[in-house]
DNA sequence: ACTGCAATGTATACAGTGTCCACAATGAGC
DNA sequence: GCTCATTGTGGACACTGTATACATTGCAGT
């Protein structure tokens, strides 16, 4: 993932992409461990260069940490753009809907599943209203996490599914209900469950939401 | 609410009850800044005594923040029994089942609204099963929060609101949704709203849950 | 091709953190 | 009243983020 960043001392002065290798460095620690596990020093050191060189790319330790959060926002997107292309090869115009909000929720689930510390990092903020808005938090399509779960919403609309008037606001519950549960199985009272025991769970969920919105 | 945690240096060499000072600091640094907030030496300061005297009472910061987790989780209980008791004065059977869910679900947002710190400090972890275990972190009825959504959905079965047989598990779908919204609020794509506009979304889901149930 | 300058990486330094170790004061139990 | 386990102190270390001054470089314009 990384090629740049890596031990062999340089003999060029100048790095060459340092604020891409920091970036890597940044999202790999971020794999690893989570937020927290992104310091600035340490990330320096992988990319090989001094920590006061960091400064010449992000303003802060902090800026680093929102780029990061924004590229595993982008990694969430990518992965429900697949889930999405998956669900479009469903049926009818009504099948195919209901299956991208349940593919929405499932990429979701699975991301926090397989990709904790990224999920983490993206989502365990502390700060900044931002991050949701940066450009660089998407998918191929351009579009953020959010945005897509809105797709799906709007599908749903468009097949008759949801009626128009409980539109708005509608990816708010369903987003709250899916975060919500990941959170639960990723460091609260579900975390020791299997991923079998956690599964009916999840469906059940989205059968909620699917139902109740 | 900490009468001995403050300035005046005192005379006694022995400081009298310093555990529970700390942990006091604990609970305001929390309070004022979220778990990151809580600091092991600022909270020796706040007790008037030097950094490495905290560890004749806490293993390490950790030790500390999860002791002030607890805290933060029983301030969270103490909260939804309030509500609890105010659900009990309706009607019928059924009526107080109803508002019983309702009653936990109410607390928790508020709670994640009002004391945004503590509430934070008690989901934000990072690793520690266990903390849902300490005895420390339930209200005066002896139960934690999430026990206490248990006996308010009990309370549904047994008003014959909610099926038996749908009976297990449904605290994890309650839970999520509720967790998942307040953190929305907290900080993600809500935060910006005001309270006059979250309340109606709280409402929404609220509904869903006990609907979709 | 040479020169000057902006961009980028380095060196040094400081305050703040958690934590280890050796030492000092204290108060409870014989 | 002496002993000794408890509790608080002092000093140190490695680590963090970050500021300020300096070195090296590549590129722009002559």
């Amino acid at each position: 993932m990384d090629a740049v960043s890596q031990l062999p001392p340089r003999r060029s002065y100048h790095h060459g992409d340092l604020r891409q290798a920091l970036l890597n460095a940044g999202v790999a620690l971020a794999q690893e461990g989570g937020p927290e596990a992104v310091v600035l020093r340490e990330a320096t050191r992988r990319a090989g260069v001094v920590p006061n060189a960091a400064y010449r790319h992000f303003a802060s330790r902090d800026a680093l940490l929102q780029a990061v959060r924004a590229s595993a926002l982008s990694a969430l997107a990518l992965a429900m753009e697949r889930e999405l292309s998956r669900a479009e090869r469903a049926g009818g115009q009504v099948d195919v809907a209901r299956a991208s909000l349940r593919a929405i929720g499932t990429a979701y689930l699975r991301f926090a599943r397989t990709q904790p510390g990224l999920f983490r990092t993206a989502f365990t903020v502390a700060a900044d209203p931002e991050s949701a808005l940066n450009p660089d938090a998407t998918g191929r399509s351009g579009l953020n996490p959010f945005q897509l779960l809105g797709v799906a919403l709007d599908r749903l609309v468009q097949a008759g599914v949801l009626p128009p008037e409980r539109r708005p606001g509608a990816e708010y519950v369903a987003w709250s209900s899916v975060h919500g549960l990941a959170m639960l199985a990723l460091e609260g009272p579900l975390r020791r469950l299997s991923r079998g025991q956690v599964r009916p769970i999840e469906q059940r969920l989205l059968a909620m939401v699917e139902q109740g919105l």
